[in-house]
DNA sequence: CCGATTCATCTTGTATACGAAATGCAGAAA
DNA sequence: TTTCTGCATTTCGTATACAAGATGAATCGG
């Protein structure tokens, strides 16, 4: 039942008293490879990960075998994990597959979501309007994640909610840069009054439609700059 | 010529080339949860499936950790793994959610197959047809499982497909009782008949309506077979 | 000069050992 | 009788040891 052992809202990472050694490495991996500090195909060798972490090779296997999982990494038997390549077209893939699934997430929630909740995600839209201005941009990128998130929730539908996570991993290390124009998180709350609102009125098509389109409007932009980057240096 | 294989003599683990023993028994172990050989909840020993696999710990505990990133168990730190309890809420909204993912890739591949590509999925349709009399009811959900499967390929989008694996994972365990009866898979048959001209006129809503159709109707048959079975039993 | 082969080395896969947390039970206290 | 506590046992998490495949360089043959 709690799938949702992974509480990524406080950026500490530290041990917690339940965690294990494994759970910590994979998070701190994870961490590391969403923010792009290993290069794609790195190869992750487990004894220099072992000594970097002071710990044994046992939980960085562990580590290392939840993250292919995660489609994070990539484990060719006998020959090590690497850092899986992400091509410019299984990236539009993901894009792509990621709007379908929250538009039909937001659709069900906005003929699924009792009032009180659609009460909280409004808390929570709220919340995402005072990150706007002031708060950093990986602020503003966590309060966008748990709007998201609470949208996956109302969806009630724990299966499409695991299938959303799955496929989120992959567009991860792009969304980061996302937020840094104030412009571009003003868009993206735009986007999200829309939507809001066609979930309090149980709109379920305008919430499907507002949600793929914000989604795939997010995406474009930040595959734009993707290839500028790329372009220029 | 590998001493694992002597090692292994008096068991059933079959070791590839390519694979690894973890790899082996994770599959061994997903198919005895999905064939319903464990009971829910059972807690899944470390040890104890050593001892049956002739094997150590090591491998049996990589296995459980895959199978729990495959949502087919769940593991508490320090307490061990236990097979996870599908309750009917949750087994109907992988259907749900199955529903829609498949939907979605039928749509997908009814606009993006090649004309190849298409007859590739006809000559499936009729591997099945041709199950559809004489095989058992596990060569025919093969047969079933490659022509859905195929679907999922001319979607053309990996993460999707990754998606949609993971939801039917928690499906699996109730679709081996479905084509038990000649009727039910002909009725399946015709549904993928509607799917098959469908994609191959590249009618999009018309697949995706198809899919939906049938996966849901499909799911309603199981899980009343289902309450049925524990009603009388 | 280039390619194939062999051997040394490195890395992964598996086994085993050990410490620590969880579980279960017996016995004492209320 | 019930519940709490303390201990013994079990099982898990991690460390370490060992075996087998992969990697790469040096050598040999063409």
């Amino acid at each position: 039942m709690s799938i949702l052992k992974i509480h990524n809202q406080n950026t500490e990472v530290e041990v917690g008293e339940t965690d294990t050694l494994s759970d910590s490495i994979r998070r701190q991996l994870a961490d590391e490879i969403l923010a792009g500090r290993f290069p794609v195909n790195h190869k992750l060798d487990e004894q220099e990960l072992a000594d970097k972490f002071a710990v044994s090779r046992t939980p960085v296997r562990e580590a290392i075998r939840q993250l292919a999982s995660a489609g994070l990494v990539d484990i060719r038997p006998r020959r090590g994990a690497v850092v899986v390549s992400l091509d410019p077209a299984k990236i539009g893939q993901a894009f792509e597959a990621a709007a379908e699934l929250e538009a039909l997430a937001a659709g069900w929630a906005a003929v699924r979501a009792t009032l009180v909740e659609m009460g909280e995600l409004m808390d929570l839209y709220e919340k995402c309007e005072e990150a706007l201005e002031e708060a950093t941009s990986d602020e503003f990128a966590a309060a966008n994640r748990v709007f998201h998130d609470k949208i996956a929730d109302l969806a009630k539908n724990e299966s499409l909610k695991a299938a959303t996570r799955l496929v989120r991993v992959q567009t991860a290390p792009f969304q980061r840069a996302q937020f840094q124009s104030v412009e571009e998180r003003r868009r993206s709350q735009e986007d999200h009054a829309d939507i809001l609102s066609a979930i309090c009125t149980q709109d379920r098509e305008a919430a499907e439609r507002g949600m793929k389109n914000h989604i795939l409007r997010a995406s474009l932009t930040v595959l734009r700059d993707e290839n500028r980057m790329k372009s220029k240096g």
